[in-house]
DNA sequence: TCTTATACCGAACGAGCGCTCGGAATTCGA
DNA sequence: TCGAATTCCGAGCGCTCGTTCGGTATAAGA
């Protein structure tokens, strides 16, 4: 375990601060090199810690790797709760989620990454249950919208499983490619993709 | 290096074919546990062989991997270039290049994951140009054939690059989580991707 | 038949790993 | 002001890693 957090409140904040940084710079350099390729000591050089500083805001690698995983996945879960909720129709509803989800991606983009190399452990360990229940309530969510949007006589897919995995599939693959300041905004994407999924190209 | 490979041509198809076993036990522990979290242990465990004689058969754990993304991507090269090469419309080609890189990719599904985890390597490392350049070729490919699409009126694409990637997106997720002796075929769901790319699925 | 290439073994190697811990320097807060 | 809490250091721990190499048993082929 990392060592307990200042109970002075002074520094409490400062403590909380670091650590979160520590998590950032760990997202980076594992997105780059690797989560097992990447060294505690390749993390002291990114951090500008020592091995001792660094365990001071952490209790081991894999709890990196673990707080890597809930800063990707709990902001963007809470997010999409809050717009299934909304009173808005289904397709709306999807219009916000994805290009919330896409805008998520791209700043959340190494953590992805990280996330996407590691996706064997969490899902078959039996110790990663919590992130892998995170990613199937997201998935359902999803589900459930893609169901009332064919409900709504909106959109009539082949076999909604099917849709549902390209959806996936075409976002979780974005960080790969996407370009931080490149040409295609977040939204822009989001749409480029709803207009897809609902075979709004025209013919 | 692996040791030469046997000169009496009597064991030079048993040296091939056991070399072969290798990589594909290889792939397959490399999917489940990590490229880097599987140990050489691991390996002579799952191979049945002990480390004087894994070695006999690959030169290093890294040359392993790189096999593995040979013998999955320069088969799919081939059949891509071929099906391009024919004088068939660019649906019929893409539809026939979609069944084929699909039911590859359920063939080939450990090969696909451990390229998938290790991407970062691949699209990084200067020593990794070959495997990139045929991932690059084989996108190239797949775009030509979406140019002659939109050319043919066949469809027109909010944004080519978008439904390009969308399309890498959802078929290299597959291996997530396509069961192999699941309810779907490789050919129903290559078919079920194409009708989201092409805008078929009914209003 | 007999030499030699081949197949495989398994102990052992150096290197690097994740992590610990006693202590120095600093800062908080009573 | 001064003791306690906190921050960070860095040498070094035990361990596992990928790889090597001298060796034995077997099979090829002249």
């Amino acid at each position: 375990m990392a060592a307990a957090p200042p109970t002075r409140p002074a520094l409490r904040a400062r403590y909380d601060k670091r650590q979160l940084e520590v998590i950032e710079v760990a997202a980076r350099v594992f997105a780059e090199r690797g989560y097992h390729a990447t060294s505690v000591s390749d993390l002291t050089e990114a951090t500008g810690l020592t091995a001792g500083g660094l365990y001071h805001y952490i209790g081991s690698k894999e709890e990196l790797l673990a707080r890597i995983c809930d800063a990707l996945m709990q902001p963007l879960l809470d997010r999409a709760r809050e717009i299934v909720a909304t009173d808005a129709g289904p397709e709306e509803q999807l219009r916000t989620l994805l290009r919330t989800w896409v805008e998520h991606i791209t700043i959340y983009r190494h953590h992805m990454l990280v996330f996407a190399q590691e996706r064997h452990v969490i899902e078959h360990e039996p110790h990663w249950r919590a992130v892998r229940r995170q990613r199937k309530e997201f998935q359902e969510l999803l589900d459930g919208l893609l169901e009332r949007l064919e409900a709504a006589g909106e959109v009539r897919f082949g076999d909604r499983g099917v849709a549902l995995m390209a959806l996936l599939g075409m976002v979780n693959y974005t960080p790969q490619w996407l370009r931080p300041r490149g040409r295609l905004g977040a939204d822009e994407l989001a749409d480029g993709y709803l207009d897809l999924l609902l075979g709004r190209q025209a013919a």
